[in-house]
DNA sequence: AAACGCTTCATTGTATACAAAAAGAGATTT
DNA sequence: AAATCTCTTTTTGTATACAATGAAGCGTTT
């Protein structure tokens, strides 16, 4: 793993906090390396929004609670989008793909890991799997591009909300519901139950976070 | 401007054409500056989608008419949602700021300007900032990143088209059903203006290619 | 003659020194 | 006491040297 990987990596897993400073200097003693791919690293982070630039350094961005509802929005807007494309483009392998990422998220769902943080990121991993194979079904990079930017950004306030069951067996349903419109080259369903995925992530992720808050 | 802008103008005016090489150190001749700077812009321009990386060095990126399809395509879902987002969220500033912005659209498509190419730079200009108010009006801003990253590409490909005095007097006659839409707080309708106003020009570039292709 | 490996060359990745600019502290003026 | 100005310190911007790596050409082997 390169630099910005880990210091992504890094503000994912909430090591850099919101409004924690990020000089230079600093980071090149924290990560052994010289300053020049610190740099290159802090650039890319800016533009995945994960940083904020100020007129000398930056800091860990902080996100609202109006943040994340937009941020969730447009992503739905998109993942709709690209689900609807991919029920007029899929091919025969784009349905067994899916189907078969899906299985792999029952499966994980279904098992209580051992570690309950790894499995967290195992859970994740696999959702952020199946979500990518629809995607990839569309047939359109540049969509997939921008969803690739806004989806980054989840992952830094929701590492803890996958916990419930129930909201997990849920996905796993509608999920179900989105390879099938698919299949049935029902682009006006698959972009509608896709819709209605995300804004049950959104919800969940704000109402853990109206909780935390008192 | 520094150098990232210049490349940038450099590959919008088409002084880079689709396909051409980019190594650091021609560019650190070209523009004589180190290959610092050199290398941070490459990096953002990559990040713009304005050249391709390869394992060794950027190419100038090419694009089909199916990416000028599908770009012109999200570009119009995104805006259309910003349209119907500022239909809610509008002030009264954002309304005589839009306003302006479209009298002044027309004040420069009525002129006949002395210089061509700097006539298409202004009236370039003037559309842009009119799109810009309309979004800014969304309060929107993670929309507003989107949109603007995926606003960039078609100036390399549409430097053109835009002479046809009929297609701008369309526009300027849309902007103002968008400006209607948005202070009459009709969400859909202005959602539905922007999508066709975007489509239309989107046609008018894919025709214009098909021209000069044959 | 084709395939493989070796050598050389071109190009990017990294480190670091120096220049420039912004921020902060302290003194001076009003 | 508030404001401004300057000097010092901190931090980023730029240039450049060196290291690493991938690409291309060449010769040797089969």
């Amino acid at each position: 793993m390169n630099v910005y990987e880990r210091m992504k990596q890094a503000l994912i897993t909430g090591k850099y906090k919101p409004g924690d400073r990020l000089t230079e200097e600093a980071l090149t003693e924290e990560w052994k390396v010289s300053r020049t791919p610190i740099r290159s690293a802090l650039k890319q982070l800016e533009f995945d929004g994960l940083i904020t630039p100020l007129k000398r350094g930056y800091i860990v961005r902080s996100f609202s609670q109006n943040d994340i509802r937009q941020i969730y929005d447009v992503r739905s807007l998109l993942e709709g989008y690209a689900a609807s494309l991919s029920a007029i483009h899929r091919t025969e392998q784009d349905l067994s793909d899916m189907h078969k990422a899906n299985e792999d998220f029952k499966t994980i769902i279904m098992s209580r890991g051992t570690n309950k943080t790894e499995h967290i990121q195992d859970v994740l991993k696999k959702n952020h799997k199946f979500h990518d194979t629809v995607i990839r079904a569309s047939k359109d990079p540049h969509t997939e591009d921008l969803i690739r930017k806004v989806v980054v950004l989840p992952l830094v306030f929701h590492s803890f909300y996958w916990f419930e069951q129930r909201g997990l067996e849920q996905s796993f349903e509608l999920h179900e519901v989105i390879i099938r419109a698919i299949e049935d080259q029902d682009s006006a369903r698959a972009r509608s139950a896709m819709h209605e995925h995300i804004y049950q992530g959104r919800d969940r992720v704000l109402e853990q976070l109206k909780r935390s808050d008192l």
